[in-house]
DNA sequence: TTTGAACTTGAGGGAACCCTCAATTTATTG
DNA sequence: CAATAAATTGAGGGTTCCCTCAAGTTCAAA
């Protein structure tokens, strides 16, 4: 006979479905410390099918997180693929920067350092490669300064989850930390990219400082 | 006859020096989180007698402060004494984010923009002043870049201030942030400053990159 | 020393959130 | 339509922190 003979109810599936889909809206807006009871209740469910489905809030992101993570990896991806090492470097800031603004939880689970399950940490170190393949093209042949380290990507990430999380221009700051504070000297004379306070099509500056600019295409 | 003839209880005010004295300390290490219960008992108070004197945890806070703006205040002073004007806006940052860096209470007041009390805001408002003529000088004589805005001083200490939570090495960071991230190019060569990473006597570098280095006493 | 006002005490009620489990309902299968 | 396994339910117990207040204690003035 076949292992399992009996299928899942179409109920449990339903309101499984509801729950992951509830818990991804409120986990994205307010961040990973909603309440599993309103999560319960905005899904339409009692508190115990929660538990039922999901014995930890653990275990609630964690089947939330992949969908993200697929993201991620998209990001890391168009990153490689960008011709231009420091092209490719700012993509990958603004696409995780991005992705951290869009939902409040990432930003949540990046501030504690708790991988929330083995999936998200391996998807973790899976990206980590990339971003240390990143990091050295950058390097080699962006005019990355040799002395960064992914420590400092990683304090970066904090900072800027932070000025996230208290609705500051990302962008612009971003765009401070990569170019700095000082203004032009003269030999540097206008090699510094606009900031753009509030320019609705608010994009990071990606272009290289100094008169050797190219266009490039993706 | 005179306003109040009946002086304070002296049992009063010990307490209310060791329950302000405890919440420093508890404050400062563990940020303004701490449950009162635990304040009072670790003043060897009652909890009662911590709400007698101090009826919402705010009113306690409010009478912390004042000795931390003193040290805002004469951190400021101090930066505005120092002659370069650039290393005057570097010296407030370092001083700000030393004063946050050790205690956790002013990152979360910070986060948080939530001024228990006017006294606070009173104070914060006086140094805005003193802040905005640093970050003039800075622009005029120092190098700062031209649209440097008080909204970027508000994100980079949100920044920091998550960064010092995270226990990184803040003055890294804020060195990486004044500077930027690319090396030097072949015009520049030479005008960044050393990151620092494990160096005990860590300072952020204040001198100004670009050959035109002078040393300054205060 | 007395006395009254000032002060302290800590049990306890309330709120928010967590999690469990016995009773009930519902889907599926024969 | 039973029969039964699968799911759901929500009241309730646990924890932590907040804050109050009636009863008790201590100071200091007379």
């Amino acid at each position: 006979m076949p292992a399992e003979t009996r299928s899942r109810r179409s109920d449990a599936l339903r309101n499984r479905d509801r729950l992951l889909a509830t818990a991804a809206d409120l986990f994205a807006e307010r961040g990973l410390e909603v309440p599993l009871d309103e999560i319960a209740r905005s899904a339409g469910v009692s508190i115990g099918t929660l538990y039922n489905h999901f014995p930890t809030r653990d275990a609630l992101y964690a089947a939330i997180i992949p969908a993200r993570l697929d993201a991620l990896d998209r990001i890391v991806a168009d990153a490689l693929d960008v011709e231009d090492p420091w092209e490719g470097f700012v993509a990958y800031l603004e696409g995780l920067f991005g992705l951290m603004a869009r939902d409040r939880s990432l930003n949540d689970a990046i501030a504690q350092r708790r991988p929330a399950g083995d999936e998200v940490a391996e998807a973790c170190a899976r990206s980590v490669d990339a971003v240390l393949e990143l990091i050295a093209r950058a390097k080699a042949g962006g005019g990355l300064r040799e002395d960064f380290a992914p420590m400092d990507l990683a304090m970066l990430a904090a900072a800027v989850s932070q000025v996230i999380h208290e609705s500051g221009d990302w962008r612009r700051f971003l765009t401070l930390h990569l170019t700095g504070l000082r203004a032009p000297t003269d030999t540097t004379k206008g090699s510094l990219p606009p900031l753009g306070g509030k320019d609705p099509s608010n994009r990071v500056c990606l272009r290289r400082p100094g008169p050797s600019r190219r266009p490039r295409s993706r």
